[in-house]
DNA sequence: CCTGTAACCTACACACATGTATGTATGTGA
DNA sequence: TCACATACATACATGTGTGTAGGTTACAGG
């Protein structure tokens, strides 16, 4: 029992506590960029909402910068593991789209969900750390979604039109640009993400 | 020729001056807007880029947020003189806004169109007036699509679905998204443009 | 010309946010 | 229980950007 330390009801871990902590602040940086956006986050703020000071940020993280890629880190896994995961499926591309955006208008109606494209805008242009990373997720997606378009074109399920690499870039835009207008609105997110792909498709309803 | 004041070539009016000078700094604001969002821009690099210093700038506009407003008010009157108009014609809802989706595409072609959607993305949830200034020129916009679409509706040329409300919001937003994923791309902009309103309205392509 | 006024620039004061250095309490292992 | 490391708070230094005040040049009317 040396190493569990005394596991009474207050008692933590330094490991544990150190997660914990973590974790929270985790969760109050991604609601404030959510809302606020990377320059207009002011860390004593975050610190706060997540019961802590700033001294306990700098703790934890090296900076600003070292924050802000920790929460785009976050937001890519959970996406990867909720929604992401739906793109392995080669055999129905069209199917796996559509699949893709359903997910997507779903796992968007947490306010977390702007993280992305809030940066995205933001550092669009720039040569930011923070940006690149946000650009290396979505790059990510699209090949994926390409490779899914490219199979459907072959098997004649998408009809022609621009190629794959073009197609999903657009696909991928209109869905968010979609969930950004759409917030809170959750009676027809899917129905209308699902429409999305297919008009920028090409398939009828 | 008291009033003219000796037209030689580097001899303006003083209106004169002063309008060249607000243009000049409207441009650049304008351009630093896209580029960087509100918070990111800074006033003396606007200056700068105009030809000018942040005293010229003052002596213009009253402060940072007067100067974004002036820059969200000629956006606005820009996109009306260009592309809003169309939406007044209601003798063909569909081509109507199967129209404003191509004219939006073409003028999304100049980076200017970027900071509106900035500023929306930017402000969306706070009390700012930038913020206010810019969803009251959306909530205009959406408006004249609604009665569009509601038009559409009752003739039968758009299938029934959700609200026209909230089909014109998903629309509009949709297209954002598409416009921004796909700056620089200018081959197949017009055509995706249109294949997201079909789409979202349910329409076969 | 010559005086007032408008356009514009330079210099300064202030606010605010980041990052760092230092201090304190709590957990950890011998 | 003692020495040490870790979690976290407080206080300070610095940079950067806005807004303002005091000058300087160009224009306008008598």
């Amino acid at each position: 029992m040396t190493t569990v330390a005394a596991s009474g009801p207050g008692r933590l871990t330094q490991a544990a506590r150190r997660a914990r902590t973590r974790g929270a602040l985790l969760e109050a940086a991604a609601r404030g960029l959510s809302r606020d956006g990377y320059a207009n986050l002011v860390l004593e703020r975050v610190a706060r909402e997540a019961g802590y000071t700033r001294g306990a940020l700098y703790h934890l993280f090296a900076n600003k910068e070292d924050l802000a890629l920790a929460v785009v880190g976050w937001v890519e896994e959970t996406w990867f593991a909720e929604v992401g995961h739906l793109l392995a499926d080669d055999t129905d591309p069209v199917g796996a789209l559509v699949a893709l955006a359903r997910g997507h208008a779903v796992y968007c109606r947490r306010d977390v969900a702007r993280v992305m494209m809030n940066l995205a805008v933001e550092f669009s242009g720039q040569e930011h750390p923070v940006g690149r990373a946000v650009e290396s997720v979505g790059r990510r997606i699209v090949a994926d979604c390409t490779r899914l378009i490219s199979a459907g074109r072959r098997s004649g399920a998408i009809p022609p039109g621009p190629r794959p690499r073009l197609l999903a870039a657009a696909f991928l835009g209109a869905l968010d640009g979609l969930m950004i207008h759409l917030s809170g609105q959750t009676r027809f997110d899917v129905l209308l993400a699902e429409r999305v792909v297919r008009g920028v498709l090409g398939l009828p309803p």
